[in-house]
DNA sequence: ATTATGACTTAGG
DNA sequence: CCCTAAGCCATAA
């Protein structure tokens, strides 16, 4: 049985975080089973900085604001990364949320 | 064990 | 969509 941490099964799930699209922290939380941990998937990502695979960029909240943004090195980082990636931003905030939300449901689970 | 913290969420206005 | 208040939970000290 995976004696995984909390902060590897987020990985697990932000690892697959397809390229162009975005999914919110409550997405993941429930994924992993845990939806009222929200913000503990945030807490994870500030420890997943450091690793390439987990494209903390990609996860945003639920409003499609770049709460992490201000984690990166640079604040214009994060929106650049995602707009190199095809993801519309705007004023921290990404545009057209619904049209790059991904459900990470519906990959794994 | 207890306290403090935080890259969130939901509900109500 | 924006704002405020309250809830929740894992990690660190």
């Amino acid at each position: 049985m995976e004696e995984k941490s909390f902060f590897e099964r987020v990985y697990d799930v932000v690892r697959q975080i397809p390229d162009g699209k975005v999914t919110s922290y409550g997405a993941i939380a429930k994924c992993i089973g845990a939806a009222k941990s929200a913000r503990m998937v945030g807490y994870a990502m500030n420890s997943a900085k450091g690793l390439d695979d987990v494209p903390a960029h990609r996860v945003v909240n639920r409003n499609g604001l770049l709460t992490g943004k201000s984690h990166f090195g640079d604040h214009n980082a994060m929106q650049q990364m995602l707009a190199a990636e095809g993801v519309k931003v705007k004023d921290n905030k990404v545009q057209d949320l619904e049209k790059y939300f991904w459900d990470p449901m519906e990959e794994i689970k």
